[in-house]
DNA sequence: CGATAACCGAGACGGTACGTCGAGTCTTGGC
DNA sequence: GCCAAGACTCGACGTACCGTCTCGGTTATCG
């Protein structure tokens, strides 16, 4: 298993296992929280991400400079591990029916999209992402391709088992599925996330169409 | 006033009117527009906002660095106009079906996600540039929130006219039409957008829903 | 006339001339001396060579870093520059009679030893260098070759006119003359150095030999 | 007592007696000479002793940082001991002629400056290695004053004899004896020593003097 | 027309942070 | 208790930009 999919806490943010015996002294689980710990700190303290230097982190921790960068080689990758650290773990999902997993899915969209509007540090790390594209481009590698990968999927599934059409492209059916909680929780500021029936609704309003139904 | 929100064409960058007399040397605007050139010269090249330097911006233009904070207070102020003068056009609507304006819509979505030009545009200032939140909501407000009222319009025309669904909220409406193309020409990365009927298909396969056709 | 060789006081620390004419603003000469005078503070203080860190001195100076960067490329090139500025000038040589040329010279070199004493900087400074050998060569090659030249063209000069022997080879005739007094100023610790006709005892003796005269 | 004071050769580096029953594992002999063959091989591959890191010494000798540090308490006490390791018989005179005395002296002196191995030794602990204090008074008691007091030893000796002048300070006398060939072999970098005739020249000649002999 | 004042390129200035390296100490598992 | 390995805190290294400042020199406009 690639811990660098998995969610922090099952292996080193390095990569390596904690079970893994290795030679010398060990890296203490300890100090990785308390850097991560700074981290959340720092920006819960009104930094931004620009103004949050490795150097402050490495003070606000206790620690030497060299230890952060023993286990990230740069600001984006502790920002991608305090970022996992700060949401919610992927549902679990049941697999009985597409339609219902691709609910699921979408709430935890819905339910990310609220966490980022409520606590502003998951909000600060998101949005100013876009400013250090290293740490756009990992995060869009080690969390957003994964989330992808598990809607198609799921969609695929649905096609399988006769709940999706099978006339039309998978990717465009993923989007029209996926889309429309996706720009609802990332991409508008103020669109309304707290209603929990909403990802229902927007997967059962996609499967029958916009279009007015046929007179008679 | 904050000069920083006031249209480029109406003046200085920094507010002061072309036309005002003052005394000594007067700016040269073809410095302010070598000092913007740079900037997106840089940009196009492949920098990021967070490489975007000051110092290379002035070395780019060939200009000293006093010459650029002359104009310009900081790196955001100075990212503003030039996106500002990158501005494009809106789409025009034929009107005639709301069907084929959203389709217009869409592929003016399109054909930007494809244009070079603003393609940092679209990854820096679209979706994720929270770290300069002047910039964010200067763009929010003069393009995103005009087009996605654009789009509502239609949607409400379509809706009236009996083209749509009445019995949806009109927000899931749109998003619903919309945000395939969005998610594909601005959220995801390497998306294809290069075929053209792209649009139409999206559109369609929205309106008509992606669930299976009922059996017999 | 290279800068180099040079006391510090006729040009910039990196060789530029305080004349020549350059493009942007000037160094500032009192960021030099304010840069060796910090320096010459903190050897003062009691830290060793060893000690004496750029960024401290670049501190102590009310100075950046990369100030003290743009004239000196290392922590050796600084320190000769102090050291030269501790030193005495050279001796102006009268010419006249080699035998009294070479006095004046071991007589700077005398001197220089009981300043080397009695200032410890000098001491310090100069004893120490033998743990930074870029800053023993670097001085090797800007002080000491300069001085062992000015040596050999006086001995030189004194075969000429014929008051030195011609039948000994040059380098070991400058050796037998200076070494004495190399010996004595620098390699020995505790060598009585204070009475003033020390020099002309030694270059006389030299000449005269050390063999007990012929009998009868 | 300082224990570094202590001859190696009588127990080991830390002061410890190799006889000493302890309890747990002794300490391994076969480890402190590969410490020390560590630091000699890294000076004579041209390191200075700036450049001479515990960290590489002990990556050089295969070995744990902690072993070396358990050892000596510092680089300076290492290099102390890796000195007296080095240490080179004293010259043995033949006792006949003070003349040959000296010549044989400075002959010893000659073959130890073409040694390639204590050439660090020389440069670094011989001439400037002001910057370790305890290592230089070391190396002066144990090493030099014994020679400066052997070279006294012949030239009084040649005094009593009547091979050398009478008539001036003892210490002058040894000076003009010796120096060149210290000059020679330890300050002047890359002076030649390889002629077996030198020792005997410059004693010859310091005998004789430089002064050009008296016409008629 | 000449003075004046703001402009211009260049680059020095005091800072802050970068990512690396070594010092000397501590902590593993194994001998 | 020794050993190799390597993590730990600390502090300096030399570099890059920040935003400000000071040079010599260049235009416009005003008097």
């Amino acid at each position: 298993m690639d811990s660098s999919t998995a969610p922090a806490r099952d292996g080193r943010p390095d990569g390596t296992e904690y079970g893994t015996p290795r030679r010398g002294r060990p890296r203490s689980e300890a100090v990785d929280q308390a850097i991560m710990d700074a981290v959340e700190r720092l920006m819960a303290g009104g930094s931004s991400l620009a103004e949050l230097s490795m150097e402050g982190v490495a003070q606000a921790a206790g620690v030497g400079k060299a230890t952060v960068y023993r286990r990230w080689p740069n600001k984006e990758a502790l920002l991608i591990d305090v970022v996992r650290r700060l949401e919610e773990p992927e549902p679990e999902l049941a697999g009985e029916s597409a339609r219902d997993d691709l609910v699921a899915l979408l709430d935890f969209l819905r339910r990310r999209g609220l966490a980022k509007r409520s606590r502003w540090i998951l909000k600060a790390a998101l949005s100013q992402m876009g400013s250090l594209p290293a740490l756009q481009s990992l995060y869009q590698e080690r969390v957003v391709r994964r989330r992808q990968e598990l809607a198609r999927e799921v969609v695929r599934r649905g096609v399988a088992s006769g709940e999706f059409r099978s006339d039309v492209d998978l990717d465009l059916l993923v989007e029209i599925l996926v889309a429309p909680m996706l720009v609802r929780s990332v991409l508008w500021q103020d669109a309304p996330l707290d209603d929990p029936r909403l990802s229902e609704l927007m997967v059962d309003t996609a499967m029958q169409g916009v279009a007015a139904p046929a007179a008679g």
